[in-house]
DNA sequence: ATTATCTATAGATCTATAGATAATGC
DNA sequence: ATTATCTATAGATCTATAGATAATGC
């Protein structure tokens, strides 16, 4: 094992690339174990160097969740962020729903990170979750606006409608890690949006 | 603090009444801490013995667990199960999302033990989380056809539309746990049972 | 006699600090 | 000189077992 480690190798992995590894490895292992769950050695080992040679890295294990945390909001919005400039068209949030339902290590990750986070007050992750839900919120219901007005079709408006859809995908995701046969994520997201978005029934 | 306990007093509590404050305490701890971060020692404090005396009474904490999540079927299917006899009115769902929006511990304990057992095909919770959104996406849609038939007014299947109302109903409790000013549970959950339901827009 | 608790303690972990050693980049 | 890792280890916990003591119910 430890004849694997990378120092032995050619060179050693410096600065970010080690960081990236790292990031992987925690994200992994936060899938497996939950934030508390999941050693430092654990994570270390995946990488292949000690405990306290990841610690050199990140100073302390909520050092290591905040960049978790980080990289994850710089990945999902990488593309374009729905924070700033014209709000995303609501094919893009169906287009996410389908790209997370390949992922399902990311999504469970966040799912995971999503439970413990309500768990007290001061949980490392709940002041990210917290203001990232009134973020989506926020931006969900400009894209709601920006296609329908000040009113949905059925008469809802669009800050009454984005938290239904917000909790649509998040519900959905605990069904479908729970059994992945059981549900369809992105069916279930269009159709909500489809009964949000039409004025006359279906035939 | 050790003279407070209750052995000290008129009578020890025995048997039931015992592990009924055990498993009050336990429930909010997880709460609190979830699972793997609740220890049995805090469990123990909050009840006012030792961590080996609640052992006693519980013989590991994996026993413990089992005995909060049975609690909670118990507790919550209590005034009749939706799993045997008729199916429930859809009004009663409605009744228990209000009534779940006045107890956010216990809304807290199982939105935290939820997100922890989608972490490894080994966590304690897993199995029961798995097989309860099984039990519950069948009477919900059982419900929904005893109220609509074999097609909702929109023209969606009871098959479809239970999973949704089921994830409307998690995805918002999280939102709510993590901010309980910003979304209004009941009134997200009669949204969208009213957008299934309807067979003409509102006005 | 049984039930409820306690003290003592084994045996695993876990995070983090201290300080040494080795590799890399000027 | 700086960066990356390692060994050693302190100091907290945590779950669970063993065995003693006290209270309760016949």
């Amino acid at each position: 094992m430890a004849k694997e480690r990378e120092a032995r190798r050619g060179r050693a992995v410096r600065g970010e690339d080690r960081r990236a590894e790292i990031l992987r490895a925690a994200l992994e292992v936060i899938a497996e174990r939950g934030y508390r769950g999941a050693s430092l050695n654990a994570v270390a080992e995946r990488v292949g160097i000690t405990q306290q040679g990841l610690l050199h890295h990140f100073p302390t294990k909520e050092a290591l969740l905040v960049a978790v945390l980080e990289a994850r909001d710089a990945w999902d919005t990488g593309g374009g962020s729905p924070r700033r400039g014209e709000p995303w068209p609501l094919d893009l949030y169906a287009s996410l729903v389908e790209y997370n339902a390949m992922r399902p290590g990311i999504v469970q990750t966040f799912s995971a990170l999503l439970g413990e986070s309500v768990t007290g007050e001061d949980h490392p992750a709940r002041e990210f979750f917290a203001q990232r839900y009134a973020s989506v919120r926020e931006s969900t219901a400009a894209s709601l606006r920006a296609e329908f007005g000040d009113r949905l079709p059925g008469g809802r408006t669009p800050e009454e409608a984005a938290p239904l859809l917000i909790a649509v995908m998040d519900g959905m995701q605990f069904q479908w890690l729970l059994d992945p046969t059981a549900v369809d994520m992105p069916a279930a997201f269009r159709t909500l949006l489809q009964l949000l978005g039409r004025t006359e029934p279906a035939d």
